[in-house]
DNA sequence: TTAATGTCTTTTATCGTGAAAAAACAGTTT
DNA sequence: AAACTGTTTTTTCACGATAAAAGACATTAA
């Protein structure tokens, strides 16, 4: 009845650490990639702007960067003295977000098998075996209940409800009904929008892409969430650009999940796709429809071939 | 810029207090409300079960109310010795939750006015004011930013996107998806399903309220929520079901926010609902969806006449 | 006098802690 | 034995505290 039957694993954090500073090392590592590219660094706030973060962080930054000799910072001058070497970057794992590390720990979880739909889920052992405090957890797992693979029992714990196949379709069935309606306000759109630039764009990159698929094909999920944003986005509705997230987050733990055929899939679905841009680009609804539904129902077939059927589910 | 431009509400804890009991208060005072119906009170997971806490907090119930004399307590022996008087229940105030009071006191600020579109929300500023902790004030903003009305900066504030018609446009453009297909899954559920006993008791209630609308209006909008419900349901989808509560919530305050014409409003409603069940029953799709479109459609009149136009919001 | 830097203050993110409440276990009564 | 009561352990909920990060203010350079 446990979420979680045996296995271990290893949070790193010893004694009571407050907030790791994760937003400083990921910003400074990609301040190094900007190194090469210049002689000399902008000033504090304009590189705050360009890396996202405040002043006080770009100052840090700074300062590391002097100490380890990279650059010679006074004031305004802030000279590139050498090029970033490998050792020079903070390892990847520490550039990660609390939120980002409980969120793959919990989807390994509930994807490794052994999670079936109506197990509690502990938060003082999750957090435990995260090794993080039992608030961030809490917080995740509020967050992530809008997904509707989780649900809070009042004032008690939380009942897992399984990535089962009834949750692929509920999800798709809502997919679908937003989708349309995204793509007809898209193709109603006026022709001086910028969107329709971003759709020639994202276009020239689906025809690349469909060139070396053969080497490149795992590059197509990060375009697929991009090309579906866009469309999306012309509902101007803010519940279903927002529903796109509960999407992207399946599509991307499915994308890991399932890599059977996965080239062939992704070139099937860049065709689709291409097909979807021509008929959004004549602006002709029928079309826009017909190359819409196409597409989407073979996504969410794709989907549920990846759910391997269980037992029938209890419902409440 | 800030959400809160002046005034003072006080948070009654004084020390580091870590939890309040209001699942025992408020159990025990619906134990009271039991007490004048029995001579005798049932086993305690009984009683735990009827009142949906624990076997813990039932054996405070019980010993308290030993205490105050109200029953005799020998193992399983609970006989009542006296009728309960008003001073044995727990003030109303105390019986509430956290987040239903942070709730309020937030909902209160934002239709209050002067909440501006592009505010920052302070997690501090509020928990001071609220005089709770911040760590509640902020799974708060978390649970509450589903509504769509606040959006969270990436480790910064909160944004606070106003209560302003493009919220209500979209909402409502989202319920008629939603109910249109619900209302239609409905119509096509088998005879033998729960759901025309439902229906049938519902529009039996809309009956009795008709006729005694002048004096009982107000309880109109208690109604309103379960019919709608009761249809959401038919669809079995989890997320449209959901989504319910985004509703929900803001009629809530609506409803105490506008109460302009509260009265004739309702009635008008009322008799929408019946039409509106009428076609059900008849399994008629195409009088359900032009029953379902015409009630919608004067719903969404009536939150969007409540809505103050504000001036263009600048969108980013 | 604008826009940067230097300094100080406030807010957010996260933890450990402790009381409330739930859940598990053990012992009784029917 | 089944269902209850008595007792103990776990878990949830909420707080204050503290480091990281943001933001505000003061000062200085172009």
């Amino acid at each position: 009845m446990r979420f979680k039957p045996a296995a271990a694993s290893a949070g790193m954090n010893g004694s009571g650490m407050s907030k790791s500073n994760n937003v400083y090392k990921d910003a400074y590592n990609r301040c190094l990639r900007l190194l090469d590219e210049t002689r000399s660094l902008p000033s504090e706030p304009e590189l705050g702007a360009l890396l996202g973060v405040s002043r006080t962080t770009v100052r840090s930054i700074l300062a590391r960067m002097e100490e380890t000799g990279l650059i010679a910072w006074n004031k305004r001058a802030k000279t590139v003295l050498r090029d970033p070497r490998p050792d020079d970057f903070f390892p990847e794992e520490e550039t990660d977000t609390l939120a980002e590390i409980i969120e793959r720990s919990f989807m390994r979880r509930l994807l490794a098998g052994g999670a079936e739909a109506g197990m509690q889920i502990n938060e003082l052992e999750l957090a435990r075996e995260i090794g993080v405090g039992t608030t961030s957890v809490r917080e995740f797992l509020i967050r992530f209940s809008r997904f509707g693979l989780i649900e809070k029992r009042r004032n008690s714990h939380w009942v897992l409800k399984g990535f089962t196949r009834a949750f692929a379709l509920e999800l798709t069935e809502i997919r679908e009904m937003f989708e349309l309606r995204s793509a007809a306000a898209f193709a109603a759109l006026p022709q001086d929008s910028a969107v329709w630039g971003d759709l020639d764009r994202l276009e020239g990159e689906h025809r690349v892409l469909a060139h070396e698929i053969a080497t490149r094909f795992n590059e197509f999920s990060e375009l697929d969430e991009r090309f579906h944003r866009l469309i999306h986005r012309a509902s101007h509705n803010r519940f279903i650009v927002d529903f796109y997230d509960v999407i992207a987050m399946i599509f991307h733990y499915h994308y890991q999940w399932n890599k059977a055929q996965e080239r062939e899939r992704n070139e099937v679905a860049i065709g689709e796709h291409l097909t979807y841009i021509e008929a959004l680009k004549s602006r002709d609804l029928g079309k826009v429809d017909s190359a819409c539904r196409k597409h989407l129902k073979s996504a969410r077939q794709t989907l549920l071939t990846s759910i391997p059927e269980s037992r029938p589910s209890q419902k409440a």
